[in-house]
DNA sequence: ATGAAAGCGCTAACAG
DNA sequence: CTGTTAGCGCTTTCAT
């Protein structure tokens, strides 16, 4: 059992201390209307006097909660860490609080986080889920306001908020084109799928449309790797070890290029890498990571902002496309 | 209003639709004891039917809520998110739910966040949070099992999980006096407190004590700094520019060793560099930041067993300190 | 083996 | 302005 020595404070004990009834408690406690100045002050004293904190689940029986729940697929990657500072800037001035729910390590697929967050009544979710379907989504949505970050499908069950990574990756592969590259590889995640409009899936169809575009359909090369600099690294060294031979590597995100900057050290050969989301370390002239500036923080904020509208009633959809920038270092130059 | 067409199931539609009684259907729930397998049948069937999923706030009211909590500084530290996977690893077998509340911005203090977590009554808390004070932390430890991760006092009221940081400090200062190095500098937070045990304070106390010993007294020079590379950046910019001239900087984390290490490449000057933590991106060749190890995935899951030992009944606590290793790379070296 | 019924702490009509 | 009261959905004795 857990130790439970004198059960705390209740509304009634509250009630009892101050000589009044619960319900004038209760309002005090929500600052409802009605409630005479000494009255308040009675309540309020008993409160500070008894330490008294409102059970959280016993008003989730009635009302709201107060809280606001978001899914993450992964916090090794510093780009989430962008967002939730946005989501918590967002929503510091309010009364709702903050919880996260990580996905389970292997499969990011995460609704079982979504609904885990559910279940406990949070007022509003956002998730991070780009393989979710459609379907689940709108069937919690249904009784749940519901934001998603990064998805470009339209339902009118929720809201999403997302980055152009049509536009992202073609600046990315503008840029390397540019450069002179023609050998230019792109590194993504297993799951990677151009037939689905989720971020990787763009990129990825992206970079293969600007090759084909410049005449280098014979030159597409796709790298899958698991998630995480380390598992990065292996898969681009491995690959190097076995003969490819690119000039240039497109990653899906920063984490990967992180990894593969490793690998392409360890080589010493000449391969320019782009990586995407600007992470912080990006900037760091260690690495001097040429990437895809996200603004993370602002797309959080718009993300809280979008779901207390919908906590607050708001019932037809909104979806935002934030545009990216490309941040030009040293880890990409001509080839040769 | 949030969007409620057709409220959810609840546990009578689930016995009516099974034509049993709530009770039948909660024993089923949890398993309990005396529930013919006709009966389990039906009852289940009539669950994945109607899509019924419990409430947690209504089976908080009366029992456990299978949930932990974790109140987190940080995210920008990676340390953390070491942490955390350490965590979510040995929880991954369990029916119990991890959510995370983060500290508010500024006040990296954290009792707000703690609090928040016990008042969504969470079965157990584990708690980053150097400067809370152990009398606050006895008060929720009566109602609610806590774990804290990164404290040396050692009340009986709730576990604790450290590293040895004394040890860790002193293996960075060796290895810096051991190179040759006299003009070390630590680079630590404001609010770190030699006469507080926290990991800071104590880290700082042996780099005091280690100078000190080494008959470096003289050579003592504490700079602090906010939290974040970006702000450790700019502070040991600033003090290079104004003339301080450190031939090492032992920092007392790595974001802060990350930050510095940019300051230092910018100002050319050969200043080895010691972090602390080794975070993922420590190890990284760009960077080859000499550092000391913390096991933090170790640490996050025996913080995560010794909760749930303590919400399974333990009551004398237990304080467990794990070892740290340096890692020797190319960030320090002899002095010219 | 199954069900009836009493609450858990709070909010929200509604009366006074 | 203040108090009474009826639940919210679930668990848990206690009868049957």
């Amino acid at each position: 059992m857990a130790p439970t020595p004198g059960r705390s404070a209740t509304i009634e004990d509250v009630a009892a201390a101050a000589g009044v009834s619960r319900a004038a408690v209760s309002k005090v406690l929500r600052d409802a209307y009605g409630v005479s100045d000494s009255m308040r002050e009675r309540v309020t004293a008993a409160m500070t006097e008894l330490n008294y904190r409102p059970r959280i689940a016993a008003r989730a029986m009635r009302g709201r909660t107060f809280t606001i729940g978001i899914e993450i697929p992964d916090f090794g990657n510093q780009f989430f860490t962008r967002m939730l500072n946005g989501a918590m800037r967002a929503l510091a001035d309010t009364q709702y609080q903050l919880v996260i729910a990580p996905a389970e390590a292997g499969s990011r697929h995460g609704l079982r986080a979504i609904e885990a967050l559910v279940d406990r009544q949070v007022d509003g979710v956002i998730a991070v889920s780009p393989r979710v379907t459609p379907e689940a989504l709108d069937r919690i949505a249904a009784h749940t306001p519901v934001v998603m970050f990064g998805r470009h499908d339209t339902s009118d069950a929720y809201d999403t908020v997302a980055g152009d990574d049509v536009a992202g990756a073609h600046a990315a592969m503008t840029h390397l084109l540019g450069l002179g590259h023609t050998r230019i590889t792109h590194l993504t995640l297993p799951e990677s799928d151009e037939e689905v409009p989720s971020p990787h899936g763009l990129r990825l169809r992206t970079y293969r449309t600007e090759m084909e575009r410049a005449g280098l359909a014979d030159e597409v090369v796709v790298l899958r790797t698991d998630e995480g600099q380390e598992a990065a690294y292996r898969t681009v060294r491995q690959a190097l070890e076995e003969g490819a031979q690119p000039t240039a590597i497109f990653a899906a995100h920063d984490e990967l290029a992180i990894g593969t900057l490793r690998a392409v050290a360890e080589s010493s050969r000449p391969i320019s890498v782009v990586g995407y989301d600007d992470v912080p370390i990006a900037s760091h002239p260690a690495l001097g990571l040429t990437t895809v500036d996200q603004p993370g923080d602002e797309m959080g904020a718009r993300a809280i902002q979008l779901l207390l509208e919908r906590v607050g009633g708001r019932t037809d959809a909104v979806h935002e496309v934030f545009e990216p920038h490309l941040r030009v270092r040293t880890s990409s130059r001509s080839p040769e």
